[in-house]
RNA sequence: GCGGACGUGGCUCAGUUGGUAGAGCAUCACCUUGCCAAGGUGAGGGUCGCGGGUUCGAGUCCCGUCGUCCGCUCCA
């Protein structure tokens, strides 16, 4: 995982269109919409429709089983989004999260005062405004009157809540370190420029986990995590050769990291990134332990030592991560002489599992599918589609992802047996209605 | 936020020197067909992003605003 990069070309990735024909599948088929369009569109926010709303459960529902079911030494939380100031002054993001920004007079060009050193990097002049801040976190009032002390903040990273509530999570579930805390939720940021759809954006939700550690075995946890997350991706159906690592250098890590890496993908734009692994080391629980007058530490019965625990955090956009699942499993083949998309979204992720489809809209078809439908919906998502003809209706679910479409034809009514059509094959195979329900669980696995 | 480009039905676009909006695809209905985007007939859908101005008259000119894309920036 840390061989050379493809070059764009290489990657199959480098053409423009493809983010062209994403955001218009996500518009056309009710995965994405831009948010408010009606009164002429919110900047960088989106809705996600029908398709949309279940392909990023699915990534959610993915990582937590992934990240909490399928260990034993990971619990989850669902922390509050409202936080008073506290919180943020514990943590350094109310410094820290505040851009100073200049405009240089010469070329009107915009940068982070603390990064260009008095010199334009754009045209050399040194001639700038006056450095004004601006911060990332999104400031409120809670409670009928807007005065100083009501002040609140969105979160701007799920994080916080695992910290605060790290006693909590101690004192109630047995766990001891290594342990982790995981949490899927909503956080908000101020930036300055959201950019490429919704790959960055001021709203978004983050897939998190705080994993705490005695501080010797930071190092391997890290790469462990590292490692971990990466596979992730590669399991779900990204191949690797969109993926790559890249370590910070020192001069851009996070105020609390003491070493990040980021998972990368390479988006139409070039590689960004999707997820990033950090080691917070005790800047955290520490900060927190100063500010509120808590213990927020591990006492070792066993060797009858108290320590902070080190925290290695793998940080992941939930939306990013969608979009780059997208991207990745969009393809165009061809068939018989015609053009298709086709979506290889691997099924734990595609909005739909199954389509039924009754060949013709003649009532005993329909009779027939519905009963099929009923029976499948308990145990995958399902779709239902009578209208035109099948070979479209093909298409139509071969361009949402649909892994699987059943078909009730004439035959049906007499042998009582169905057509499942693959998406990737187009093959077809014939399968009693009695043993469909198990035919489609060994295709998905489950 | 700054600089540049752009904004016409769900999508892609056409709309000449300003005279009160069109096409293809898509969608829907009926007929036909009955396993990979078939055919026929028909229908719905746009106060041309929004607001203001110039004009007898603006999608077409001017201003503002919102939004989109590219660069700066950013980091889930």
């Amino acid at each position: 995982m840390t061989e050379a990069p493809p070059t764009m070309s290489e990657a199959g990735r480098g053409d423009a269109d493809l983010m062209d024909k994403i955001v218009g599948l996500c518009k056309r088929r009710g995965f994405i919409f831009q948010s408010a369009e009606i009164y002429g569109g919110f900047r960088s926010t989106y809705d996600y429709g029908p398709l949309g709303v279940n392909v990023l459960r699915n990534v959610k529902n993915a990582w937590w089983r992934s990240m909490v079911q399928l260990r034993d030494d990971v619990v989850g939380i669902d922390a509050a989004i409202l936080s008073p100031p506290a919180v943020w002054e514990a943590s350094g993001h109310l410094e820290s999260f505040t851009d100073p920004l200049v405009d240089c007079r010469s070329c009107q060009s915009r940068w982070r005062a603390d990064k260009i050193d008095g010199v334009c990097p754009n045209c050399g002049g040194t001639d700038f405004t006056e450095a004004r801040p601006f911060n990332l976190l999104f400031k409120t009032h809670a409670g009928p009157i807007e005065d100083e002390g009501a002040v609140a903040y969105l979160r701007p990273e799920t994080a916080q809540g695992m910290f605060v509530n790290f006693l909590n999570v101690l004192q109630t579930t047995r766990k001891r370190p290594p342990f982790g805390i995981a949490q899927v939720g909503k956080s908000f940021r101020n930036e300055i420029t959201p950019q490429n759809f919704v790959f960055r954006t001021r709203e978004f939700e983050q897939m998190e986990l705080e994993y705490f550690v005695p501080p010797a075995e930071a190092g391997t946890w890290f790469e462990y995590w590292l490692d971990a997350r990466y596979r992730w991706y590669v399991e779900l159906g990204i191949p690797e050769r969109l993926l790559r690592v890249r370590h910070h250098t020192p001069d851009e890590l996070s105020h609390y990291s003491a070493g990040t890496a980021d998972i990368e993908f390479l988006f139409p734009w070039g590689w960004d990134e999707l997820e990033g692994v950090a080691n917070r080391t005790d800047y955290d629980l520490k900060a927190h332990a100063a500010r509120s007058g808590e213990q927020l530490d591990f006492f070792d019965p066993a060797t009858n030592q108290r320590y902070v625990p080190y925290v290695i955090e793998p940080a992941a956009g939930a939306t990013r991560a969608m979009m780059a699942f997208l991207l990745a499993a969009y393809d165009e083949d061809v068939v018989a002489g015609e053009a298709r998309t086709v979506l290889r979204l691997d099924h734990r992720l595609a909005p739909y599992q199954v389509a039924v489809l009754p060949l013709s809209r003649k009532e005993v078809l329909e009779t027939m599918a519905r009963e099929v439908l009923a029976r499948l919906q308990p145990h995958f998502m399902c779709d239902y589609d009578v209208t035109q003809s099948i070979g479209r209706r093909y298409r139509r679910q071969d361009e949402v992802g649909t892994p699987w479409c059943v078909t009730v034809d004439f035959d049906s009514l007499d042998d009582q047996a169905v057509t499942v059509r693959d998406r990737d094959t187009t093959a077809q195979v014939r399968v009693p209605v009695e043993s469909l329900l198990e035919e489609l669980r060994v295709r998905a696995g489950c």
